[in-house]
Parts: structure tokens; sequence; C-alpha cells
DNA sequence: TGTTTTAATGGCCACTCGTCTATTAATCTC
DNA sequence: GAGATTAATAGACGAGTGGCCATTAAAACA
């Protein structure tokens, strides 16, 4: 609920805080879609005019950019954490990254649910996505994997079908709620049992891109 | 295209092939979700009048489910393979199983594509798709790995950690075609680059599955 | 204090949607 | 062959959508 007070400008300090608001259309363009989601139904569980929404941000794909760059702020700061600490061991901070970018799916399903609805079309939507979104985490993990493989410690691998595992192999099951619990996983995981899911996945991939015996 | 022959009961022979009809609303299903999918725009496309589908399918719901049961016929196909070799060692077993299925996401996108659309809210028909798609398999994989974890050749691993590395994270490159095409993947993957990437999957999952070196 | 600006509102518009119904035309049945 | 049946159609209905605009009321400014 963000509730405004009624027609008219709005008391002094009594302004709309427009986070909560991108919060629950991120949450609601994930769960219904682009094209499921209406501006009407979310403004009306908000308590908002729907006109408020169109006339702070033009249209509903204003809406749609303004939610995904409210997310970007918050998944900006996790990619951070991977970038600074270059001296670390190269597969270490692979593993690392994995485990990261798992748990962020897991904090922040949204985003994954939004990449999956937009993949099938090609739109400016998925485009914005994919740059801001995927594109900008690649070089510093292919770094490390170029070096990885230069020593001969990983074996070659597509980058793309590597990014696949991690983030929708990792990530699905907090995307897909409702499968996961009817596959017999927990419905509201917790920080623990998300922390050790992340862990099984970046230790079956770093071992499993370990070089064949030949 | 379909396309009738107009008003009244068609000429006799010409009977609407019901096939491809299904195969199109599938598409359309997976490509813009249920409630992006527009009955009237696809009967337009297809060039057949629009109350020729709920006539035949009742509703919209319907046609969805008269579609993922089209999907489903050929879906079974793929797995009975998977059953009919129960000499097999268990560690190749399940191997080709992830080939399988990963070629199998890569044939028939469509059906991986619905699942992510529908698994963030409860509905029917998410539980068609894992009680038809997600279920049956269940138990021919997990019978293999519990006696693969009894003789110590692999570790332990929740089921559904698996499944999803396996489907969404090996099927994903299918079911987000433009998201692929921007991280420079083939637009059109040959049969040979599907199998290629199929085998990938699978190596590195069956390798990342082995037992520690504690 | 009187005027202008600003930020919200409700209501209207044209459109699309899924569903339902009456109509049409070819076939089947007696 | 005449009537019943079947499989398609076109068209209407009510609901819901996104976008737009005149209206309202508080704030900011002169």
């Amino acid at each position: 609920m963000v509730q405004t007070r009624g027609r008219g400008r709005p008391r002094s300090g009594a302004e709309l805080e427009v986070g909560p608001l991108l919060q629950a259309a991120l949450e609601a363009f994930a769960a219904k879609g682009y094209d499921g989601m209406s501006v009407r139904e979310l403004s009306r569980r908000l308590g908002v005019s729907h006109a408020l929404l169109t006339a702070r941000f033009g249209s509903k794909e204003g809406l749609w950019f303004a939610a995904m760059e409210h997310a970007l702020t918050v998944s900006e700061r996790s990619w951070r954490q991977l970038a600074v600490e270059p001296a670390l061991d190269d597969l270490e901070a692979l593993r690392r990254a994995v485990v990261a970018q798992v748990m962020f799916a897991a904090s922040h399903p949204e985003v994954l649910r939004i990449m999956s609805h937009e993949g099938a079309i090609d739109s400016p939507r998925i485009r914005y996505v994919v740059d801001h979104f995927v594109n900008p985490l690649r070089p510093l993990v292919e770094q490390r994997m170029r070096r990885l493989v230069a020593a001969g410690r990983i074996r070659e691998m597509p980058y793309a079908t590597l990014h696949y595992l991690v983030v929708q192999g990792g990530g699905a099951p907090y995307a897909s709620p409702v499968e996961t619990a009817l596959l017999g996983g927990p419905e509201q995981p917790s920080e623990d049992e998300i922390r050790r899911h992340a862990e099984a996945v970046a230790d079956l991939i770093v071992a499993g891109l370990a070089p064949r015996p030949s």
C-alpha cells in the first residue's frame, strides 16, 4: 500500500514514495508477465489512481523500465562484491561468483522471472535486460575463465552454457516457487537453505568444469 | 495456416486438421504467456474464425489443455527411450537421461517456456504441467540416483536441484532464443550444435556429481 | 494576498478480449 | 427427397485495458 491522500496536491512532507511503488510493479510484472500485468489492477492494489502511474512514468512501458532500473540498483551492489577482490584465486573467485549469482536470484527472483517472460520475442525490453543484467557480469567471469583454461585448471566451455546453468539452472527454484513447492521443496526457503543450495550448485559446477582425466 | 472453407459445414474429406492448430496454439502460448496470448489473434493468423476455437475446445483454457495434451504425446515418446534400457549402467543411464532432456528441450522449447510462464502463480495449469511433464520422469531418475549414491559413485543431491540444472539450465538457451542470440549463440542451432551442447551439459553435471575426494 | 504551479483525481475514449447466440450450408438419416 | 444433424460463420455483449484530459486542491511564488 502506498495510498495517496486524494485529489489535489498532497500535503507537504507527504510526498509519494516511489520505491515501494516500483517494487510492487516489479513483482507484478514478474508474476503476470508484461501483457498480463494490468496497470489499473496494480494501482487498485496500491490504493492509488491509475492515472498517477501513467502521469509519473509516461506509459506502461515507462513503468516497466523504471521498475527494472529500480531492480538494477540492488543488483549492482551484488556484482561490486565480485569485482573488488581481483587477488583472489581464479577458481575460488568463480565459485563465489556462482554462489553470489544463485543467492541474488533467490533474493530477487523477479528479474529472472521477467527475463524468462521476455525471452521468447525480441523487444526493447529483452535487450534492456541483457544489456543491464547479463552483459555487465560477463567480462569479469570470462577473464577468469580464460586464465583458468590456459592454466589447464578447467576445461573450455561456452560462456552462454555456463551462464544458463548458473542463472536459470541455479535460480529456477526461486523463479518458479509453485513448481518447487509441488516438487517437495520448501515454499519459503530460509537463508540457510538458500545458501546450502547455492553452494551445492557452485560445487557441482566447479567440479564439473575440472579438466577431463584424459 | 489451417484455413477453413467458409460458413456452413465443410465439404466432406476436407475436415479440419486439429494437429497444426494445436501446435500453433502451443507456440502462441509459449511466446506470449497465457494472458498475453489472444485466441482472436491466433485465429486470425490461422485464417479461421475465432468462434471455431471456442466451439472446438470450449474455452481458452480448454484450448490450453488441448495444446498441452498435444505436446505430451510427443514428449512421452522421448521418455520411453529412457525406460527401455534398465540393464544399462546407472551412471551412463543418468548421463543419457540428461542428454535426452536437454535435446527434448531444444526440439520442443514451448513446454519449457510455458512452464516458466506459469511458474509464478498457482493454477490448475501449472499443476497439469508438473503432473504430466515433470513428475513422470522423476521415479526413473531417482531410482538410479539412489543406487549410485549407495554405491558411492555420486554424492547426494536433492532431486529438485538436479532437475532445475538439467531442464532449466540446459534448456534455457532454446527457451530464450532472443537472449541466446544476444549472447552470441546461434539463432537456429543445428542438430550437431544442439547435441554438442547437450553432451557438454551432461558431462559437466555427471562429473560434478562425482563424490568429493574427501 | 492573489496568482501560478504542481500533483493528484475521476471519467471518457477507442480498442481488444473471451464468451454466447443466431445463422448458414453441407452431410447424414430415414 | 425432406428433415435432422453437424460444423463452420458473423455479430453482439459486457468487461477490462492503456492513454488522455479536464478538474481539484494544496503549495509555491509574486
